[in-house]
DNA sequence: GTCTATAGTACGATAGAC
DNA sequence: GTCTATCGTACTATAGAC
């Protein structure tokens, strides 16, 4: 983080970082598949705990309820508001980045898609409540990272479901 | 897309791309950014297109419906079903092809988000509506170039349509 | 840990089109 | 006479093969 932030994404080569943690390029290598997954490290974790809060609901929870209890468990697994802004700053300004963040979204729909389909919802529903859930997350993130919205991310990801439910 | 269908996107290098074509390499580069950009030549013209719909709805229309009507006139823009396929093939089996196509669908949220904007709506409601516009062109998409949904492109993003709704 | 292929950039030269 | 298209070469860094 700090070699991007001073430097910028690609002006910093595999090597410094490599040199800065005391091993070689090959072993960056082994503990990440390219040189952008090493600031998406706790996507997984992430993931994981959106999923497990869809399963607390309770089953009379209608699919978006479902989808949005899952969300609102990301805080538990966020990092500091102070590392967010400069890692989204980070990714702001590289296009791979954001590619690769899209990916991680993009991973985190499928997985919510499928914790609804656990719940016996059918797939298209599944997927376009999937995708909400994600817009949710998005928003809520990004409201929370800006200068505008509330210090609290719940508090943030609450603001973007009520304008996800005022659209229809 | 004989190349890339043949031997795989990974296999398939610049030379190989620039020689079929009857360029140099460097020619290649002049025309696409990367060597994944050839994949995603039109998708300026989708944007305009889908704009462009936005700006005839009227002006009595909600957020969503106005959006919808851009999505819908996407079919006048696309290409024919049997290249769809092929193509779509190729993505699915290439990460950096898919990150490369959320990306695009990610300029397209945007431009509807402006395009909304434009209409007078607030910036968070036109971000996640924005948002269920693409997952209604994603999934309208992707029924479409499967083997269930109907072979009328606009059917199968009325039915993308219906689903989003449903969930709210 | 070593070796290597290939994408992509920088800089530069040439030449046809209108 | 400007604009735009092609081509040449040298180079670096990523990332995969072994």
């Amino acid at each position: 983080m700090d070699l991007y932030a001073t430097q910028g994404f690609d002006e910093t080569t595999v090597a410094e970082i490599a040199a800065r943690a005391g091993v070689t390029e090959r072993t960056f290598f082994r503990h990440f598949a390219d040189k952008r997954e090493v600031l998406f490290q706790g996507s997984e974790r992430l993931e994981e705990e959106i999923v497990a809060g869809i399963g607390r609901a309770p089953g009379t929870a209608s699919p978006l309820e479902a989808a949005a209890a899952g969300i609102l468990a990301a805080p538990a697994v966020m990092p500091d508001v102070a590392y967010a802004r400069r890692r989204a700053l980070a990714v702001s300004r590289n296009a791979s980045l954001q590619e690769r963040e899209l990916l991680k979204l993009s991973s985190l729909s499928e997985a919510v898609a499928s914790a609804l389909r656990a719940r016996g919802i059918e797939d298209l529903p599944a997927r376009v409540t999937a995708d909400a859930a994600v817009s949710m997350f998005h928003h809520g993130f990004s409201l929370w990272i800006s200068a505008e919205g509330p210090d609290d991310l719940a508090a943030c990801l609450r603001l973007a479901l009520a304008a996800i439910r005022a659209v229809a």
